[in-house]
DNA sequence: GCGCCGATTTGCT
DNA sequence: GCAAATCGGCGCG
């Protein structure tokens, strides 16, 4: 008889993946489970980005770089590594492969499977079709940096959905960052309606 | 519908 | 001082 595995907690196996290209693209249809405060949010994963640590310029721990910030990169895969990005926005990634290894994921865009709350601040684009939106809908601040992926108030699960049509393209927002700014390393659902606007092709 | 620009902290020069 | 893994408001025509 089959098990009945409809919400399989991701495991710290899945986190030690050495291949951060890989994590990304496997995050894709995963479901992000938030429960804080009595409040549980999920959503469902639809755009993320591979950030390859030391050997990648567009990543904050290029060339192993390590600064109060992104100290947080170089824990062991399971761990959120969150942040202020251009003073106002928090910014989602999770860190992959063993400690001392600086690889993560940045969260780029979800489907809400929770409805919004009453307090929600209103907004012009569609509901975590950004990074940015993404914490906002899943109130990720600071507070989470450095926390696990493997407890009961926040982590990640697989429900077994199928994602059929996977894209891949260069990284929005990283032009700076010379022949590793067109690396394919972000990866979308196409089509899917949350993904970044003027980015679902 | 598009482009410009301000908000506001962090980190590097 | 300036640019940054961003977003939304404003002006344009």
């Amino acid at each position: 008889m089959a098990k009945y595995n409809k919400f399989n907690k991701l495991d710290l196996n899945f986190y030690l993946n050495p291949n951060v290209v890989e994590v990304a693209r496997e995050l894709l249809g995963k479901i992000i489970v938030k429960q804080e405060k009595g409040k549980k949010i999920m959503a469902r994963i639809v755009e993320t980005e591979a950030y390859e640590g030391a050997e990648d310029a567009a990543s904050h721990a290029y060339q192993n770089k390590r600064t109060i910030r992104t100290e947080t990169m170089y824990a062991s895969g399971g761990t959120a590594y969150v942040y202020l990005c251009y003073g106002m926005h928090h910014l989602f990634n999770i860190v992959t492969n063993q400690k001392d290894i600086p690889h993560a994921v940045l969260i780029r865009a979800i489907e809400p499977l929770s409805p919004l709350p009453d307090n929600h601040p209103k907004q012009k684009r569609k509901t975590g079709s950004g990074p940015a939106l993404v914490t906002r809908y899943l109130n990720i601040t600071r507070e989470h940096d450095a926390t696990s992926l493997l407890t009961d108030a926040f982590f990640i699960v697989d429900d077994g959905y199928q994602v059929r049509n996977i894209r891949e393209s260069p990284r929005i927002g990283v032009a700076y960052a010379g022949a590793a700014a067109l690396w394919p390393y972000r990866f979308f659902i196409q089509d899917h309606p949350h993904v970044t606007p003027g980015y679902n092709y």
